[in-house]
DNA sequence: GTCTTGCTTAGCCATATTGCTAAGTATCAC
DNA sequence: GTGATACTTAGCAATATGGCTAAGCAAGAC
């Protein structure tokens, strides 16, 4: 990971939105130009640049122009701060009963017989 | 999964603001009151309150109220369809090098000696 | 019963977001 | 060179979001 501090507000806001998210869907399958990502959504042009300017400002997607064709394409890594956040969470509330099942097996155990 | 269609619409917008997510990495601690909840944060309570009516309808989080205190617990099984997005994601992309590698295997026997 | 504590509701305001249309630029095909 | 294609920019409007203050309700402590 490039960055020293991924904004994960940005991540997940990103994603938030259900055009933003097919997007990245598509791009999962490879590189795509931006008339081809905006087809189905059926938004116009303008609104589809809009989106994929905050999915490029996250991070998570890269795009190049090459004559009038602006290929986009997915970036992987920046999914993974997301990940590890939610991960985290997730490693937290588990450790919550590793923390209780101690707790018991030492009340089992200091209980007198 | 209870749930048939998780909004993940709503569960990404939820955790796209640091003091959601600050207050939900404390509940993955354990359940906690809402005055203690908003103590870090520095804002008000109508805020707190407005932020965890956005967990709680995103189905994150879970509230009971016992005589004039309400307790706030995380519910780890929300973040699930979300990390399950990512990795669709991260999956799409790494069969993408393997449809690559098919590729290029196949190029390479076909290749006339 | 009175005071304190922990929320809760209502309303306001500033900013951000998300969609659109209109107009424009640049590349490509013929 | 002309027309088509693929964006791009600017501006507008409606809605949503995120913060606040003020006022209120209910439970708990004494």
């Amino acid at each position: 990971m490039a960055k020293q501090d991924p904004d994960l507000s940005l991540l997940f806001h990103a994603l938030s939105d259900p055009t933003r998210r097919a997007m990245l869907e598509r791009l999962a399958q490879g590189p795509a130009g931006v008339t081809e990502l905006a087809g189905p959504s059926g938004l116009r042009l303008p609104t589809i640049l809009r989106h994929l300017a905050v999915l490029e400002a996250a991070g998570l997607l890269t795009s190049a122009k090459d004559g009038r064709v602006r290929s986009c394409a997915l970036n992987p890594a920046a999914l993974d701060p997301m990940r590890g956040w939610l991960d985290d969470q997730r490693a937290q509330w588990e450790a919550r009963f590793d923390r209780l099942d101690d707790y018991v097996t030492r009340l089992m155990k200091d209980r007198p017989e």
